[in-house]
DNA sequence: CGCCACATAGTCAGTCTTGACTTTTTAACA
DNA sequence: TGTTAAAAAGTCAAGACTGACTATGTGGCG
């Protein structure tokens, strides 16, 4: 969802081609980095189809494949910008990264192996971070509003390495790291639950 | 991936029907609420196809729909299962929720508008912590490693609280919320970067 | 100039994911 | 006991997404 809201927000300034919008998602880095080009051209099309953007082929320009295709938004194109911009901001579900489901089948590693894995997510973290706080330096200048959005992903990603800390500092702490403690059979700990009369609300 | 890796790990103990690992899924809460219904049948199928998962009709037991079928691991299966959970515990990449994405085109709105809905967001995230946390409380009688799990989604549902809170103070720190201050026009800093020169690495 | 390597601009088949629908069983109650 | 309501268990068509592929232009260099 928040995939269309890019799309139709780069079009708010001016009409451009899928390569246009492609260039400006790759010149941003982490940002918005999870847009795809093959989506890029699936969903345009698709806003194209609903009435959300008009379709033409740029005058003087052709790539490769053809001639170019100029994208621009439409009044209805306007007003979902508008709507889906509320609705992002105003809505937050929970992220599933799924290193949590991970974490809780760890006891099928071996103690020394699930340490060693933590220690390599907590590097990778570290980079990302590093990567992530570079573009922020690069950002300042570029307005409050710019700023704050990475300054979101930095801070998730500040979350997350605090996170992997914490866990292998209480699992060293439980004596994980240590050779031959308690491990063989005391890993057994259930974790299967299941439910058993209230429904749990299923929406 | 996650999601089959998930999977997996449930089928690790014992074989289950579809509607087994959906009541999990339901019992556990936010954990693992983004694998939904349909997804589970089909995913169930694919690795059942693929040689992870065997499929049999289970002996007495007929549900509305014909027959249930039990699913249980192959040696395959299990070895997948390991590959995964080593996959997942080692990669991080940066999560991307979209609210970074609405972030950049805050100044679409008027700041009224902007700061209202900034602090029903607040609102929304609060209330989900307060869910979390509940069941963080419920899950440190389950054992340390399914603490753990439930702590990092409680860690970045604070991260994510802890940025809204940073942003609306930061927004009228810059007059955001003081009534017709110099904004009509000020908000317009262009944020539309656009790559020239190196091609900024593309993978 | 002819050839190679690479960047450009885009398509496509296949995979994942979801919400709405379906059919059967169980429960509740008049 | 017959009727209605809700929950169980699952299917399905359509939408979203991706990676691998394609085909054209462009620059360098022998």
């Amino acid at each position: 969802m928040h995939k269309t809201l890019l799309l139709l927000g780069l079009l708010l300034r001016k009409p451009l081609t899928g390569y246009d919008i492609q260039r400006i998602v790759r010149a941003h880095g982490a940002l918005y980095s999870d847009l795809k080009k093959g989506n890029v051209y699936y969903l345009l099309d698709r806003l194209a189809v609903d009435g959300y953007l008009t379709v033409e082929a740029q005058p003087g320009a052709r790539g490769p494949r053809g001639e170019r295709l100029l994208y621009a938004l439409t009044q209805r194109g306007r007003a979902r910008f508008i709507e889906l911009l509320r609705e992002v901001l105003r809505t937050y579900d929970t992220v599933h990264t799924g290193v949590d489901v991970a974490m809780v089948f760890l006891a099928e590693l071996t103690p020394e192996e699930a340490l060693a894995l933590l220690a390599e997510r907590r590097r990778v973290v570290i980079a990302q971070r590093e990567r992530i706080a570079a573009e922020e330096a690069a950002a300042t200048t570029q307005g409050l509003l710019l700023r704050l959005a990475i300054d979101h992903l930095r801070m998730l990603t500040d979350a997350e390495l605090a996170w992997v800390d914490s866990a292998i500092e209480q699992l060293h702490a439980e004596g994980w790291g240590e050779r031959q403690t308690t491990h063989r059979k005391a890993a057994g700990t259930d974790n299967l639950r299941d439910e058993r009369g209230q429904p749990a609300d299923e929406e």
